[in-house]
DNA sequence: CCTAACTAGACCGACAGTCTGTCGATAAAA
DNA sequence: TTTTATCGACAGACTGTCGGTCTAGTTAGG
């Protein structure tokens, strides 16, 4: 019965991670939790000062499992740039294997909150990454632009909110004529010749978040 | 004590905006918004089928009055196109005497839902109205973007989010520095030389949403 | 014309059921 | 013995429901 205060924590986590996405947050109750978990509702206060408490642990979480893979891909700089930017990408979807389904369950409408901090996760700490991947480019006289934190900041707050939610309800045939224009958009931002990101299509692959 | 129903709807609707705006969306019980109103549960009840329902007729009003004035602005022929832009958005602030109110408050972090609900409404409703009047500014050769209603999306979108959202906390000095890169960016997005739309710097004029 | 019966819409407030967070007691480990 | 983890009863709050009430207006009958 008795457990490690961090393996219960963890515990009770995987519990909350899996019921917040069937359920939603506001959906799931501590009982749902503590049931799953097979724990009494004092353990559970034991743990966590408050259901809000364990979502933001859930995301922080999250944090370290989506932006973790991106960062480490990103600083390594035998990957030619081009390259690197749609493996940091792509690490966002599938990272420790369930950044996929993270992002998928995330967006459940009832998880307004939980998706909010999120986003602001993804918002602030997305951009910085990606720069530096950019300004290496700019060296290399990939990329030209006076402002390119300036630039990933609106990339990624476009595709977090066009293409990663459920802002904007797109049938596939939306989506699709959507993503060569946010490439030829993407180019103008980085000031390289049209159709030179072409390559980035593949990005947008399978189900394509991001 | 006896009203029509629509005048009731209307008072607790007044009653709901204020706390919502006040005490967020979860901070306020029902039980406030009847002492407010000064009415029993059951009228409550019978008027909206549950709180979440409140919510959704509050936006609804917001939805008309931010979009409203928006569309009657763009619509009007007689104003230069450059200068066309500029109203639309600020009336985006101040419509009907309170839109800078509403963005306000529904920006306590409090009431995530009711923002991304307004956010939607934006991000689905605003586009539209803009690239009306970017494709009447590619006619006359002031723009050229062969994407016009993704170009505004991704503005709308940076907009919402850094700007006007507290998904990015901003000093003063960096929302300051922020602003020349946008209109940097959407200067390349657009198409148009560099510089020929600093005059939009007065959008952002004081406090500056949007 | 007047009044009694009726109707439907607005309103009331007690109540059931649920949910969160607290607390003192308890057991196990260190 | 002290610390760490666990338990479960409980207080307090909140949402939505339901049977019943009140009133304005309408119809029917005298």
């Amino acid at each position: 019965m008795r457990k490690e205060a961090m393996e219960r924590r963890n515990e009770i986590l995987d519990a909350a991670d899996e019921l917040f996405g069937q359920k939603g947050f506001d959906g799931t109750s501590t009982n749902d939790i503590l049931e799953k978990v097979g724990i009494a509702r004092g353990t559970l206060y034991y743990h966590f000062k408050s259901k809000e408490d364990i979502m933001d642990a859930l995301i922080e979480r999250y944090n370290t499992q989506i932006l973790g893979s991106a960062k480490e891909i990103a600083s390594n700089k035998n990957i030619p740039v081009h390259e690197r930017i749609v493996r940091v990408v792509m690490a966002l979807n599938i990272s420790g294997g369930n950044g996929k389904e993270i992002i998928d369950h995330i967006h459940k409408p009832q998880n307004a909150l939980m998706h909010q901090k999120i986003q602001k996760v993804i918002i602030n700490g997305l951009p910085p990454i990606l720069t530096e991947i950019i300004r290496e480019g700019i060296e290399q006289g990939l990329f030209s632009t006076p402002y390119p934190y300036e630039c990933m900041e609106m990339i990624v707050a476009y595709t977090n909110t066009v293409f990663d939610d459920d802002m904007v309800d797109l049938t596939d045939e939306e989506r699709a004529a959507r993503i060569p224009a946010f490439i030829f958009n993407v180019e103008r931002l980085l000031g390289v010749e049209s159709g030179s990101l072409m390559y980035m299509m593949k990005m947008f692959g399978n189900g394509g978040e991001d």
